[in-house]
DNA sequence: ACATCCAATAACGTATACATTAGCGTACGC
DNA sequence: GCGTACGCTAATGTATACGTTATTGGATGT
């Protein structure tokens, strides 16, 4: 029989199924979004044959899902209870920006040596201005859907598959935080304009400028989210 | 029937079998081990029911290895024509120095952080000691072991386990060139100094002085390697 | 009432079955 | 001789089967 099964539950929509012909695509991209959506928040678990008939296949595409998913550090899979959605720690964000302003200075840099023309760095201005915009009109989680974007195009312009898989990874791990303590700190509003700051640099060719610029915007960025986790006394997200 | 099978052959010894109680971890460290030590060249092609027989097993541990050991970036997996060993090409070793560049001078930084007392300093001077030693021996397998050990262990000092994980995949990928690589170029006389002076820096506890002398060491490691594959027009290693 | 031991159960790891389909060889037409 | 279409084979993706074993609940003894 096919994929469709004797008697198959079809509780997902059929958008999900379009995104690639293979079935362990499909529990890859749907369960990785229900965790960075907190829809399975942290301490979720659930057993292969549970997601396996939730999502209307055979256990067999959903385990090889969730070793991936567990490659990626986004769940666990003890042997006999299932996976377990992965909390965040403070220690964890300490760990994941350590590793983003690393990565990021670095592609800040490796951007800034290629020298970009005009026409290349419109989508970092762009979305800088986007942010100044969401900022004027309060809408923070426009303002981090901007930030995000500029992070991940000045990464994806470093040209380095490496830094930018790793990259987004990183990302991901820090997705909830970063939405669960948006409203919890003061108006990011340094944040514009050291993204400019950085972009200056970048169309000034200044490498070691564009490193450093990226690298105190880093910093600071995750001085500032651990004292909110610190103070809110946020031990899992 | 249990793991045994019905009449499988048993192609390879036991020992790689002791590693952990789990086919599918064996099937990882059976085949990850062959390819690091070219016993499976770049290029190598296998169907996954040849390994299967190979590693007197089933297809699907195979398969689960397979998939943790392209998400590592070691193997390509084309749905009818099996896996296939990846090479590592200039380029690819050129963005695994920008990574290794940026996440253990980030280590070394952490590290001096830290400010460790001089029993925790003592490994990492053990393994320098040990690169000049086997310099002077002129026993270069043993000169890359000394170093590998004293990138590792600066590494795992940091504390930073997503950090830890990364820069091991980038030894991975790049294991098989340095090999390669390893009569080709000059003595490797600076770089016994250079992790000296890293030391120096930890001990100090001057972080920034840490950050950039290993920055360098490794900026001038990834200059060297990479001029090296151009002059010896090293494509694929 | 509490700890301990045992048996039933259920979840997993692995093996196997099976339908689909890409790729290849062959036969045919020009 | 060369290009094209067709059918066969084989490798995969997925489903299912099955033995092993951890866990759990209850029974038993103190």
């Amino acid at each position: 029989m096919s994929a469709g099964g004797t008697s198959r539950v079809r509780s997902i929509g059929r958008a999900e199924l379009a995104a690639s012909g293979s079935l362990v695509e499909t529990a890859y991209h749907t369960m990785r979004r229900r965790i960075l959506d907190n829809v399975w928040p942290p301490g979720y678990r659930a057993l292969e044959q549970e997601l396996a008939l939730e999502l209307g296949m055979s256990r067999t595409p959903v385990r090889e899902a969730l070793i991936r998913m567990q490659n990626e550090g986004l769940v666990e899979v003890v042997p006999r209870h299932g996976m377990n959605v992965l909390p965040v720690s403070a220690e964890d964000m300490r760990d994941i920006y350590q590793m983003l302003t690393a990565l990021e200075s670095t592609a800040a840099e490796l951007v800034a040596l290629r020298r970009p023309c005009a026409a290349e760095l419109k989508p970092l201005q762009d979305a800088s201005r986007a942010m100044m915009r969401a900022l004027r009109a309060d809408d923070l989680e426009q303002w981090a859907a901007a930030d995000e974007s500029f992070h991940q195009q000045l990464v994806a312009m470093s040209g380095n598959r490496l830094l930018i898989d790793a990259v987004q990874n990183c990302w991901d791990r820090a997705h909830r935080a970063r939405m669960v303590t948006l409203r919890m700190r003061p108006k990011p509003t340094p944040s514009t304009r050291e993204h400019m700051e950085v972009v200056d640099r970048i169309r000034e060719g200044d490498a070691r400028g564009a490193f450093e610029a990226h690298r105190a915007h880093r910093e600071r960025g995750g001085r500032e989210l651990l004292a909110i986790l610190e103070r809110f006394r946020l031990k899992n997200l």
